[in-house]
DNA sequence: AAGAGGCCCTGATAGC
DNA sequence: TGCTATCAGGGCCTCT
């Protein structure tokens, strides 16, 4: 559920909060997630420094000062708490975690760091942990992935030609995270509402006017939920416990039977299954 | 190569 | 009220 707008604010949020900290312990609590948490994951992380924490499409990376990397994916459910620790006194930051919803069940691991305490919380366990020994593994474990939709990569040519001759529907490569990464299954629906692009039409019958406004509505929807602080469904949370604002923008996401928002559309939202993954479109002005 | 489908997991909610 | 069934969904895997 967190997709690339909710991982972005995470990220945003720890580079504000625990960059340059130096990491004094970590307790492993409940290794298992999508992939056991490694055996040398607390020994791989202790007394080293964070440098920065980067993203790429849905992974956060945590830079470590001898030039080591480690990977987070929060899966569908996870979520990261920072703790402040009580006798850390700041001027500069007056945000603070609300302990009240820091949650008891399903913490993972636990990274304590000079003020905070940073809390991986996943009650799904889809989300895991990587730790990648150099930048040669770093760029060996991306290569797979597609170029994120805010990147200039992701442009009409590559958008045009990947698709060429391509069966599936365009609901379907969207959440392909080699053709575009970051998509996820709120955002794909979104995006094709804005593109007034029918979510079951094939890859192949899209019109150049059509791979335009995928290009388009692909950054434009991804910007505007980064800049509203992400979309909170259930649980997400940025990890000072606050929520975000972009569901509030929702067009189709689980508005099954209400109108269609689009200005002279009469159309009314339907929920269809695709792939397994419930897909919102209207069945009017999306063709 | 491309596409379809299975699997991992727990909590919220719907339905009887 | 209390049970069971269904849904939510990202990434990786296998099979055709």
């Amino acid at each position: 559920m967190p997709e690339l707008p909710e991982v972005e604010i995470v990220k945003q949020s720890l580079n504000r909060n625990i960059k340059f900290q130096e990491i004094k312990k970590v307790v492993v609590r409940n290794r298992s997630l999508r992939f056991k948490i490694p055996k040398d994951f607390e020994s791989f992380l202790i007394n080293k420094k964070i440098d920065q924490i980067s993203r790429k499409s849905k992974y956060l990376i945590i830079h470590l000062n001898n030039n080591t990397f480690c990977i987070i994916h929060l899966g569908m459910s996870g979520t990261i708490h920072l703790v402040r620790k009580k006798n850390s006194i700041s001027n500069t930051n007056t945000s603070f975690y609300s302990s009240p919803n820091l949650p008891l069940k399903h913490n993972h691991f636990e990274i304590f760091l000079k003020k905070y305490r940073l809390i991986y919380n996943d009650p799904r366990r889809f989300g895991f942990v990587k730790i990648l020994k150099n930048q040669k593994c770093l760029l060996k474990y991306f290569k797979n992935i597609g170029p994120e939709p805010l990147n200039k990569k992701f442009n009409i040519n590559y958008i045009s030609s990947y698709l060429i001759n391509k069966k599936k529907n365009i609901k379907n490569f969207l959440l392909d995270q080699k053709f575009v990464s970051g998509i996820g299954n709120i955002y794909a629906s979104e995006i094709l509402f804005h593109c007034k692009i029918n979510p079951f039409k094939k890859a192949k019958n899209l019109r150049k006017l059509d791979i335009k406004k995928i290009e388009h509505f692909s950054k434009l929807i991804l910007n505007d939920a980064i800049k509203k602080g992400g979309s909170s469904i259930r649980d997400f949370k940025n990890v000072l416990g606050q929520n975000g604002n972009y569901q509030k923008e929702f067009k189709v996401y689980k508005r099954t039977n209400l109108n269609c928002l689009n200005k002279d559309c009469f159309g009314k939202i339907k929920k269809k299954i695709i792939s397994k993954r419930s897909t919102f479109f209207c069945n009017r002005c999306q063709k």
